[in-house]
DNA sequence: TAGATTGTTAATCGATTAACAATC
DNA sequence: TAGATTGTTAATCGATTAACAATC
């Protein structure tokens, strides 16, 4: 039975190098929230805040917040709070978004094109190399961002791209069966981070990072919850009938 | 400093009803990729499946979907391993993937049109009930799915939909400023699962649950890990160099 | 000084892991 | 029976939380 040895490496790397100064994974996945509504405070003519009040504006409470920040550094004031631009800026170093890097996105359908057009990218220092496709029909088309607009280029040419421009960061949004070839080409052309979109795990060689986004996970989630709103019991069928017999259950699957 | 009180609601609901029977949260965000691997498996016409394969082909080790699927019951046999649609079937039910969840998707750019057109959605219980957009030049265009086509309807309407047809869940994929007021028809409309793709923290009473996905979080978490890759001391120029003061750091911030 | 708010502590909670007894 | 693999245990690890001393 041969399984596809497919095998996502399992990731997020012993997050910082050495003893205490490396952040927590949870803080780091934090960190673009506050980043986010700082810079929107920031645009709003805000100069000061507090954990209180920027805690509620992210959605965690201020003890959550405080102690993600306390990680980065001392950058508040006590007695006042945090200035707003100099908070976000120090989150944005933390983070590496100061200094741009390099993009290339293979997969030019409507979810390609979505984050190709999505502003936060470039004014996070990301910027886009590359626009990759396999499909004849889409190479050679136009695809007009904000302030470019890019030709989309065949899968071909991604290496010689990477190799050219210094690309860092693959993303991946193709259609699920042409991602691990995708990933393959990425890795080949000497990419150690990909952001996968199609809905497969990647096999790749354990010094690549994959990070996979799932579009329809947290409606799954929702899903569960859902039921559980309805039926808070769970899927108790099962203790409150210990009659029902797994063949039973076997016929429901069928039905 | 009148603040604008957005606030998500925190969230995750104590996940389950009582006592033991509840999952935890972890666990229940890993289901839907156990549920995709097994799908696939299943149409490969894999009958059986140890959790070491199973694990392997999810990028988990096999100790945690071993715990994670004695959270649902005892579906497995020692010595043998797992029956592929039968342990699918079971991971679907407890998600409530096996009766249909009427959603509704507010926002119809690319990022809208990207997950009308995503194929998992239907073969996972979802059912898209209606798609709406406020800007006119979209309010009556045609969206083509795969089976099916949607005629993009104003949002003024989504009440009377998700009150006609039953919907249960509201997708927003409107830009950022949208957003809030979009949450807020939903609410109103009688929605209490919300799953946010715009980049704002959405205010919404407590009694209903958003899930947000951010398009660009694993990017920025992505180069976060290149740049300690690069760097592996970290921000540590503040601990290699206790000279640096704060507004040398501001004098960067504004370089 | 008095009031406010940070940064840190220590206790709690939940998630991961390895190992193995149960059992097919 | 012997070999294989589950389901569960207990130990470890990491993340969250509340409370408060430090300090603006």
């Amino acid at each position: 039975m041969p399984l596809p040895d497919f095998r996502e490496s399992a990731g997020p790397l012993p997050c910082a190098g050495g003893k205490g100064n490396s952040i927590p994974e949870a803080t780091v996945a934090r960190l673009p929230i506050y980043h986010r509504v700082l810079t929107a405070m920031a645009e709003q003519g805000i100069i000061t805040v507090s954990s209180e009040e920027l805690a509620t504006a992210c959605g965690v409470t201020s003890a959550k917040l405080r102690k993600d920040l306390s990680y980065l550094g001392s950058y508040g004031t006590r007695g006042v709070g945090y200035e707003v631009e100099f908070l976000g800026y120090q989150i944005a170093r933390e983070l590496g978004l100061t200094s741009p890097w390099g993009v290339v996105v293979v997969g030019v359908g409507n979810l390609g094109r979505a984050l190709v057009s999505y502003r936060g990218f470039a004014s996070r220092g990301f910027r886009i190399l590359g626009l990759f496709d396999s499909h004849p029909d889409v190479v050679g088309s136009t695809v007009a961002v904000v302030d470019r607009s890019f030709t989309v280029r065949p899968v071909e040419e991604l290496a010689e791209v990477v190799a050219d421009q210094g690309a860092h960061i693959g993303v991946i949004t193709t259609p699920a069966d042409a991602a691990q070839d995708i990933a393959e080409r990425m890795v080949k052309a000497g990419l150690h981070s990909i952001v996968n979109f199609a809905p497969v795990v990647l096999n790749v060689p354990t010094d690549v990072e994959v990070r996979k986004v799932d579009l329809a996970v947290e409606l799954q989630v929702l899903a569960f919850h859902e039921q559980r709103r309805k039926n808070p019991a769970g899927s108790v069928v099962t203790e409150l009938d210990p009659q029902r017999s797994v063949s039973g259950d076997r016929k429901a699957m069928n039905a």
